[in-house]
DNA sequence: GTGCAATAGTTGGACGTCCAACTATTCTGG
DNA sequence: CCAGAATAGTTGGACGTCCAACTATTGCAC
């Protein structure tokens, strides 16, 4: 059907031809690049309707599931592995779009809680509704290939030291 | 060995606690955001050291790969899969650094060729010899994963439209 | 109990990515 | 043969990520 030639099959017979190893591996980490690509324009794509991009609607998501609807900045950076100005960069446009609140922690004075409004909580379930629509950007994908892609990246997750 | 929880398969639960569907497709487009991070952050601290960065890395090669050593802006976008002006930026920076020229091309006046020199092509060599020695990021992953993540990603790369 | 180390968050800057808009050149259809 | 369409590349701006450096607050060791 598709007379094309894979990009990264192209690149990796290449990478043979000049005789460098590895092939294999850089054509993993190429696909994982292409990948993330494919997947944050199809989010985003969808998440942008709703004012919200893939980062922000994860620590939104994230705050939400709280049983007080808030949590330390810092926090939300452990939990979704980013830099911590990476969290007030998204806490800004967040709040900036209404959908967050900065609250002082009531004990520690260093401390910033980001607590979702009511705005938020309405925007993420109308998001997620959107999201699943086109399965987090893995709706031309077979279920077997997503629940097989879940397994080995956490092997890669997890020998990178996540837990 | 390791108490902690796994984020991604916590999220996950999170998700199905909540009642949310596609949470296997929401782990995947999350594993694949987190492997990109990992394996980014150890192939970039590597090529820092030749002043390079994954994608200039990638444009370098492309062009040494080709007979005369250089290639049209808009041809390595297109095998690279970005937009013109991610060339822009990365031949704007090759250039300063002295690994890459500007050429006209030499009968369409609107085209710009980038031709490698011969200090881009010495970096090339000893960045790839870097690069093998950690795997392309990959070291720490077995090397039948490493295969499987080829095969189960190209099958969302393909199902994009990619060739 | 006090001074220094650790922690929390922010600002400013670098980088890669994308998009919209723009210039220059080439192609093409009537 | 020429006007409009298509192509090639760049600039300027938005966004997310990271790092280095900074302020404010808290914790701890002696």
């Amino acid at each position: 059907m598709d007379d094309r030639v894979d990009l990264i099959q192209e690149a990796k017979r290449n990478w043979d031809k000049r005789g460098w190893a590895e092939s294999t591996a850089m054509a993993a980490a190429t696909s994982i690049t292409r990948a993330h690509q494919i997947i944050l324009a199809r989010v985003n794509d969808v998440l942008a309707h709703h004012g919200l991009t893939f980062s922000r609607y994860e620590a939104l998501v994230l705050i939400g599931f709280t049983k007080r609807g808030a949590l330390p900045m810092g926090k939300i950076g452990q939990r979704l592995q980013v830099h911590p100005t990476s969290v007030t960069n998204a806490i800004d446009r967040l709040e900036a779009a209404g959908y967050v609140t900065r609250l002082p922690h009531p004990t520690d004075r260093r401390t910033t809680l980001a607590a979702i409004t009511e705005a938020g909580r309405m925007t993420v379930e109308l998001a997620t509704k959107d999201l699943e629509a086109i399965r987090y950007g893995l709706d031309t994908v077979n279920a077997e290939t997503t629940t097989g892609i879940v397994d080995l990246l956490s092997e890669v997750r997890h020998s990178a030291g996540d837990f």
